[in-house]
DNA sequence: CGGACTCCTGAACACATGGACAACAAGTGA
DNA sequence: TCACTTGTTGTCCATGTGTTCAGGAGTCCG
């Protein structure tokens, strides 16, 4: 998003054309082992962190030798970056916009399954972006300054309306929209610390929705609004 | 707290007396540097995971020498190890335990400000604790196996006492303990976040207060539970 | 003072790591 | 086929890192 890292090597014509006016396609090789790389290079951050993952780690997860990888991405700032690039992308995707009109109750309920859904499909996403934010958030600084700030502020506003109406108890938008996502990323951040606790090998499908089930109830009564239907 | 981390160096004798039968005080100077060197672990953990982290930085960070952080902590591992018995033993000396006669309102509220005052009081710690759960927790498993687990355990069952008794909404106890764990962690863990959304600086007393009755305020009503007094 | 012990530290080392590079292989359109 | 681009990889190197070690300084007490 902030920076297009895709493939500054090897790229000879500024356009897709080379000096002989010929043109190429972004080359089907290229997109799949870049994907390849992305998927380990998300593995092997969410686990050891920026300074902690190695160049040589990703290439063995992403089954390919080291130089190839710094072919792709040529140093490892620029690979880190496009993951989040990529990451980012993904969740603009999924998240609606909510509006005054609609109804308080469905829209946070759908919003809390939502980000819940998310913890479960892209756990390692959400546990490289906390690690980012608490390491300081060096490369995502500008992120949380422009494009979350407004985020936030567009939620809040909607969510106020609906408090001036009457529609909801009186609660700060902004804090209930940590609530949200603090509650709710914790399924995917602090997995292990919920499968030691509660005795568990791995997750099922029916932890989510028994989590999803829990958080809507809790923080929409919370907020003075009925569970919808 | 599993493993006592003082001083496997430069102990000759068994128990504080040495083959001339000589007594020798436990040293100022090793404690005094000891916290110099564990405060600065924090940091430097905290800040870059524990593979991130350098010697060399935690070093500087203190004002010493690397060969003399090495003299106090023979090496990184026993370290990091030290410095989360050092984290777990502040931890534990603040929670106070809850029983079935309390007032339901009154202790998860106390639990609450408790959680809140404990981000604001030792961010780094939290921070680190984040950290070590979402790389895997290496180090806590077993502290999460076994000392964790019972705590939730124990507070479940008396949550599970209170509904029974009808005192409180029907809500899952073990996921209420999450939420709040979760929810109060946040302001913590993604200061930086927070505080880019809020555009900020740096947090205020009254920013604490203000979370802290906003969690409250949700969590108790979402519970069921009137705010005490 | 002198001895016993604690505390301190520069130097050295084996090893890992990010990255550059050059040579080579494979692909592609005419 | 040819000309050219794209993809692949082994090798090399400077730098950084954890850890060892040997010797020296500081401190305490009889």
């Amino acid at each position: 998003m902030t920076n297009n890292s895709v493939a500054q090597a090897a790229v000879s014509g500024k356009d897709g054309k080379n000096a002989n006016g010929r043109r190429y396609r972004p080359g089907r090789i290229r997109e799949r082992n870049r994907e390849k790389i992305l998927q380990a290079a998300e593995e092997e951050f969410a686990q050891h962190g920026y300074k902690g993952a190695t160049i040589q780690n990703i290439a063995e997860r992403a089954g390919l030798p080291k130089s190839n990888v710094l072919y792709y991405f040529s140093n490892k700032k620029r690979m880190y970056s496009a993951m989040f690039d990529d990451i980012l992308g993904r969740w603009n995707k999924v998240f609606s916009d909510i509006r005054p009109e609609d109804d308080p109750a469905r829209a946070l309920s759908s919003f809390i399954r939502t980000k819940v859904e998310m913890s479960r499909r892209y756990p390692l996403a959400s546990r490289l972006f906390a690690m980012e934010i608490i390491q300081g958030a060096p490369f995502l600084m500008d992120h949380l300054r422009t494009n979350m700030r407004e985020w936030v502020r567009g939620r809040a506003e909607v969510i106020q309306h609906w408090i001036d109406d009457g529609r909801m108890a009186e609660v700060d938008p902004v804090q209930l929209i940590f609530l949200i996502w603090s509650s709710t990323q914790h399924y995917a951040d602090f997995q292990v610390q919920i499968l030691m606790v509660e005795n568990k090998a791995e997750y099922e499908q029916r932890d989510f929705d028994h989590a999803a089930d829990f958080l809507t109830d809790v923080i929409l009564r919370g907020c003075g609004l009925e569970k919808p239907q």
